[in-house]
DNA sequence: AGCACGCCGACT
DNA sequence: GTCGGCGTGCTC
């Protein structure tokens, strides 16, 4: 067999293209190769050596190779093929999303060794008025060995100072001292997190899984039971100090609390993962993980995708939150790779939830993972009063009934503080005319604009489309034109006029974009002065509000009917979730919900705070509508220049996939059809065997790729989706 | 995805 | 007569 090698490239292509290995050249699974392709150069990973290249082709040499290691280490190699079959996802794509960005590109695999800096001619003069310029230099000439880049900046200079003092000669470059990467060993602080009867008891539990095989735990622990110490107590027990572990968050609940915390017990070892980070330090922790050092990394989704090589334990915090699954591209879920990565790693994997998802219930109740609860609430808290305030019938200023509103005086008037939950931003979901009953519209999408009172502009919440609002309506020049419904912005001014003397603080995307961090706008709420707060689903996950004793929540119907399969199970976790902020202190939580379906069964059930209890009565639904996870679903998207083509693509689909044990639903035009001028449709698959699903799913993409499409036309497919619309 | 090739409209 | 629009096709 000549040397060849198979190899997969960053492009949405489904197949895999064949090179010679040049002689001398050792070429492994998972290492870059820079590669010529057609007219360009590219980066290239290495797939598979010693193949039989097609027939007829007259292969290329390999160009040369960026690093003699693999830069995806085999277990993480593995995981990601395994990936590209599960999800339909090329490989090439799946493969480079775990390279950082300047290693996707074909960067060195080290480090930028930083610039240093010193003074040189101290006593020449500057402009008067170059006061930084003058303390730059009078700083620098404090630094005998000169100081890196990174140090000046924290000493509040700019780049920019640097810069002039450069033209000026009077700073220059220099060789960064030999020493200037001292290989610190890292060592974590000797601190052990005290816990309750209650926690010790289910950290005996988790404790007792063996070090060097896969087992799987559902940890299902009520809000403020203390799942964080748990995750804690595990680590500092279970991880030698040459171990790597993997904490996976959703990315609001990132937060520098959050790694604080961790940092408490194990210093440096704590390293973070999320979007915020620029590529230098994508590639530094990168390089760490790979290089084994005993890192402990707190990260979002993208976290399971990196080279580990020495990875020991595997936690998965709020595992129900559905930021896990990837909405585009490479739709994969971060909480299932997880658990497949525990398993080829043969590693414990801890699911930790207080609403965990209805897979996650199913596969405890199927023995796949174990059951672990936690029912108390740390601190003496105890767990909010939940009850149902119907509203059929009742007046409502901005979505608040007297009885609410009632509720929350007595609680100001306690000096305690509310929360108003809303699940619209702005300040109205719609504007209509009195008289002819004409409704704002987006233009490009079929939805309508939302009103913006504070800067008098109508917006579309699903393109960027906006424009400014009107007094009259647009058609019939009527001034009795007004705003329908419930948004955050309208709820904070009707609070705001009935408590005058009381702070309101609003917390939605359009607060937090304007003010900065969630953060400085909670400033309020945590000096535990009496205030309201009012916000949207951010409001829900992972705050700590020890003085909020009062949960509104204005709307809870919304889910009730929806045609989504998920809609119940996301209610109640919502639901449950924002309930879980009240009462977190000292004092009793009390939870108001209003509804117009007082009488329904889940809402009726959720008064009595047992989740599980919930989750079997949906798991039940979920089996009698042969939803997952009883069933594996996957859904074929299309979107066109008309709706007729999306359709057309669809049709086509649909008569591929016709086979025994596979319902084929559709193809239907989305909830909102057109979006920014794109009509859009679905396909769903639902089949009784995930195998015989993946199969097929692989034949019609094979298919596919080799049809020509209409004009325009787009399709792509979700496999597990998590909404279907 | 890139990038080239290719065939039709408004410009020196 | 050319520059350039983006439709189509190919990359070992």
């Amino acid at each position: 067999m000549p040397l060849t090698a198979r190899i997969a490239l960053n492009r949405p292509l489904r197949r895999l293209f064949d090179y010679r290995i040049p002689e001398g050249m050792d070429l492994t699974q998972g290492q870059r190769v820079t590669i010529p392709f057609g007219r360009q150069q590219a980066t290239g990973l290495v797939v598979k050596t010693g193949v039989k290249p097609p027939e007829g082709i007259t292969l290329k040499p390999v160009a040369g190779t960026l690093e003699p290691w693999p830069a995806l280490p085999e277990e993480t190699f593995r995981l990601l093929s395994w990936a590209s079959d599960y999800y339909q996802h090329p490989l090439g794509e799946c493969l480079f999303t775990a390279l950082p960005p300047s290693l996707r590109r074909g960067r060195k695999a080290e480090e930028k060794t930083e610039q240093w800096w010193c003074a040189c001619n101290t006593s020449a003069s500057l402009p008067t008025n170059a006061h930084r310029q003058r303390a730059l230099v009078d700083w620098l000439a404090t630094q005998p060995e000169g100081a890196p880049e990174s140090r000046i900046v924290q000493a509040g200079f700019t780049r920019a100072q640097l810069k002039a003092l450069l033209e000026r000669q009077l700073a220059r470059m220099v060789a960064p001292p030999a020493n200037s990467h001292p290989a610190t060993p890292i060592e974590s602080p000797d601190r052990q997190p005290v816990l309750s009867d209650a926690q010790s008891a289910a950290a005996s539990v988790l404790e007792s899984s063996a070090r060097d095989s896969f087992s799987a735990f559902l940890l299902y622990g009520i809000t403020g039971s203390g799942k964080t110490e748990l995750y804690l107590h595990y680590l500092k027990n279970k991880l030698e100090d040459t171990d790597q572990a993997l904490v996976l968050v959703p990315e609001i609940n990132l937060t520098p609390q959050t790694v604080a915390r961790f940092e408490h017990y194990f210093g440096a070892r704590i390293r973070v993962w999320h979007s915020a980070l620029n590529d230098g330090e994508r590639l530094s922790t990168w390089l760490k993980i790979r290089n084994g050092e005993p890192v402990i990394l707190i990260g979002t989704r993208s976290a399971v995708l990196l080279p580990f090589t020495n990875l020991r334990a595997i936690i998965v915090d709020e595992e129900h939150d559905s930021s896990y699954k990837q909405g585009e591209g490479f739709r994969y879920s971060g909480r299932d790779m997880a658990v497949y990565r525990a398993h080829l790693n043969r590693c414990p994997i801890i699911l930790g939830s207080a609403t965990p998802s209805l897979e996650s219930v199913h596969n405890a109740r199927q023995d796949k993972y174990r059951l672990v609860r936690l029912e108390t609430r740390a601190n003496n808290a105890t767990s909010p009063d939940i009850s149902l305030l119907d509203i059929r019938s009742r007046p409502l200023e901005g979505g608040l009934s007297r009885p609410a509103l009632n509720a929350i005086e007595q609680t100001l008037e306690r000096g305690e503080q509310a929360l108003v939950f809303v699940n619209r931003r702005g300040f109205a979901p719609v504007m209509m005319c009195f008289d002819c009953g004409h409704i704002i519209e987006c233009p490009r999408c079929d939805t309508r604009l939302t009103y913006h009172r504070r800067d008098r502009a109508m917006r579309c919440h699903h393109c960027d489309y906006q424009t400014a609002a009107t007094d009259h309506c647009p058609k019939c020049q009527s001034e009795a034109f007004k705003p329908v419904g419930q948004g955050t912005e309208r709820t904070e001014d009707i609070l705001a006029s009935a408590f005058p003397e009381t702070p309101v603080v609003r917390v939605d995307r359009d607060s937090t974009q304007r003010k900065g961090s969630i953060q400085s706008i909670l400033k309020t709420v945590n000096s535990g002065k009496p205030c309201v707060l009012v916000g949207t689903q951010m409001l829900a996950k992972g705050h700590d509000f020890p003085n909020v004793t009062l949960v509104v929540v204005v709307n809870a119907d919304g889910g009730l009917f929806s045609v989504d399969f998920r809609a119940p199970e996301q209610l109640i976790q919502t639901l449950l979730q924002v309930s879980g902020r009240a009462g977190r202190g000292s004092k009793p939580g009390k939870v108001l919900v209003q509804t117009c379906h007082s009488d329904h069964p889940l809402l009726k059930t959720l008064c009595q705070g047992r989740y599980l209890d919930m989750a079997d009565q949906l798991l039940d639904e979920r089996e009698e509508g042969r939803f997952p996870p009883f069933r594996a679903m996957a859904i074929f998207r299309a979107e066109a220049d008309t709706m007729a083509n999306s359709l057309q693509v669809l049709d086509n689909i649909k008569s591929l996939a016709s086979a025994p044990g596979i319902d084929v639903w559709g193809p239907l035009p989305a909830i909102i059809a057109r979006r920014a001028d794109r009509h859009r449709a679905q396909l769903i698959l639902n089949a009784n065997n995930r195998s015989v699903l993946n199969r097929l799913l692989t034949q019609i993409c094979q298919h596919l790729d080799q049809q020509k499409l209409p004009a325009g036309a787009r399709w792509m497919i979700d496999v597990d989706p998590q909404e279907t619309g």
